[in-house]
DNA sequence: GCGTTGACGAGGA
DNA sequence: GTCCTCGCCAACG
């Protein structure tokens, strides 16, 4: 990745995600090498849903595994909805099991080569 | 041009 | 263990 946009690589990350799988703005600032801007990957997926192809933002979630963004989407219980479509416990805007379900790039993708 | 906000996270008390 | 503060960088008012 050259000279592609930070937003832009943070999308493709995004789309990355394995169904049934979340990861946090943090875990993909730090894969993009800009682990104090966590904030910046939430940034970036407010627009989202205006790139294509679209983002899967419901698989993003905090480090707590909490549904912060969920206000974002067209309607606040949408990103649950999404979630649990793909078998993903959420209490409380909270997914469950979060620790196994969480998804790594850097350890999944594991690209040294 | 300046101050505030924000889909976060880590560190210190 | 919880609570508070700072950093990060871009967008918005």
């Amino acid at each position: 990745m050259d000279r592609a946009d930070f937003f832009e690589q943070v999308y493709q990350v995004v789309r990355l995600i394995p169904r049934g799988r979340v990861t946090s703005y943090g875990t993909i600032a730090a894969y993009l090498g800009t682990k104090g801007s966590s904030r910046m990957v939430g940034y970036a997926m407010n627009g989202a849903h205006t790139v294509h192809p679209p983002v899967p933002a419901h698989r993003v979630v905090n480090r707590q595994g909490l549904l912060t963004g969920k206000h974002h989407f067209e309607s606040p219980s949408r990103m649950q909805e999404l979630l649990e479509a793909e078998g993903i416990a959420v209490l409380n805007d909270q997914v469950q099991h979060f620790k196994k379900l969480f998804w790594d790039p850097a350890l999944e993708l594991d690209l040294e080569a």
